[in-house]
DNA sequence: CAGTGGTCTAGACCACGAA
DNA sequence: TCGTGGTCTAGACCACTGG
């Protein structure tokens, strides 16, 4: 029975500590494998659900592997993935002390088309929301927008005036992104993009395309246009984090 | 008693789910206060340990802010940013499930253009790596590296193998890196693109620009032109799974 | 004081992987 | 089949906040 120390923490903190050291000093460092729960269970003298936890959230923060029906083991250094920041348009432009306008082209309640309704996952047919916004930097127009919301989440998206508020503000506002999908390429202007941005047919355009989560549900679709010779997305960003 | 959805995923999952899409519809948006636990275990009819787990990690996915005592409650709206992770090429290729290859062109030193100079923040004018790569997925030429390495952080860049090891993964191995700065836009094939790349001058191309520091010295600089009809940068990201 | 969230336990059932 | 981790429950005690 190994004793943990007297202090005043919870007793799953004890044992992330108790861990993390026998981790370091690489005491389970053979073949990386740690104890069972229920060895630990034993030897530490706490409760299955204290270890697990303590586990659970060791994993969850990196350090550790589970298979379930195999074990536990010391995950391998972290993964090499790098982090792109995407802003909003609205604050970045300010940001950069330009001026920012933008204009609602379209603003409507729609029937999706088929492929909508599948990328909404939608199991009925129901009515969206639907914008077109174009976003000007300087008068110059940099980016259309066009978003398709989902009622049942943002109930009152028609009814707002989005040349005072961005879409963008509004939607954060109302309801929490729990996941985000993101996908960049680069296309030829169609004409419709073309008009409205002031380029010519076929010129070169970022396509972004986002959908948004909140738990399982989908909550907005969107297609932002970029001018390719007007506008790039950039960031700098510090991977902060060890601990 | 309200029913929570009769999917394969676990309890606490259903609560999160049932509790996000609450905070999305505003039902609690009034006070921001949500019910308290013991309320939830009566109307969800699950355990107080199952709401509690539910309510313990979105409040540490920054949703929800909870004050022993007193309840739970929304959390003001987060920053609004959003994060695009951006892989290393040659792992999103085989985690796809295709086959990975890659030519080197060029792998050299020279000197420097004074833009590329100025780039790299140098103050004296030092010899650097050059090495030009195209990677192939399934045979089909999808991605066009071009890397700027600091010998000072990298010293022995020129005398590898990158049919065998990518470049990127060489990199991360030797040197951490504490910053990147991504700027993407969309340009049109130049001629040496287009011959690599097996596509039309002019055509759609994204263009990533990269750099990367240790510390304050700038690490590399690289700029990846991607085929626009072939490929597309996407991701999946969770901020609850961050930070 | 009553109500809140924070922790902890003992015991149970399940899904999965390996022998 | 057995051991693993994954989940879930019922009940308990605690520390803290407010009236």
């Amino acid at each position: 029975m190994i004793d943990l120390p007297d202090t005043a923490s919870p007793l799953y903190e004890k044992v992330k500590d108790y861990i993390l050291t026998n981790i370091g000093t690489g005491r389970w460092g053979k073949d990386r494998k740690l104890p069972s729960e229920n060895e630990l269970v034993a030897s530490l003298g706490v409760s299955r659900m204290t270890v697990h936890r303590a586990l659970r959230e060791l994993t969850s923060a990196g350090f550790l592997i589970r298979l379930q029906g195999v074990g536990t083991f010391i995950a391998p250094p972290r993964p090499q993935s790098t982090l792109i920041e995407i802003n909003n348009i609205a604050a970045e432009i300010v940001e950069r002390g330009n001026s920012h306008r933008s204009e609602v082209l379209v603003l409507e309640t729609m029937m999706p088309t088929k492929e909508l309704a599948l990328s909404f996952e939608f199991a009925k047919r129901v009515s969206i929301y639907h914008s077109v916004v174009v976003n000007f930097e300087n008068d110059l127009p940099v980016q259309l927008e066009e978003r398709f919301v989902n009622p049942g989440l943002i109930p009152d998206y028609d009814k707002q005036d989005f040349t005072k508020t961005a879409t963008y503000d509004y939607l954060m506002q109302k309801t929490p992104v729990t996941e985000v999908e993101h996908i960049i390429s680069a296309i030829p202007a169609d004409k419709e993009a073309a008009q409205h941005l002031g380029i010519d047919v076929g010129s070169c355009c970022l396509l972004l395309h986002r959908r948004t989560w909140t738990g399982a549900i989908v909550a907005t679709i969107s297609k932002l246009t970029y001018a390719g010779s007007r506008y790039s997305l950039g960031s700098r960003y510090s991977p902060s984090k060890a601990s």
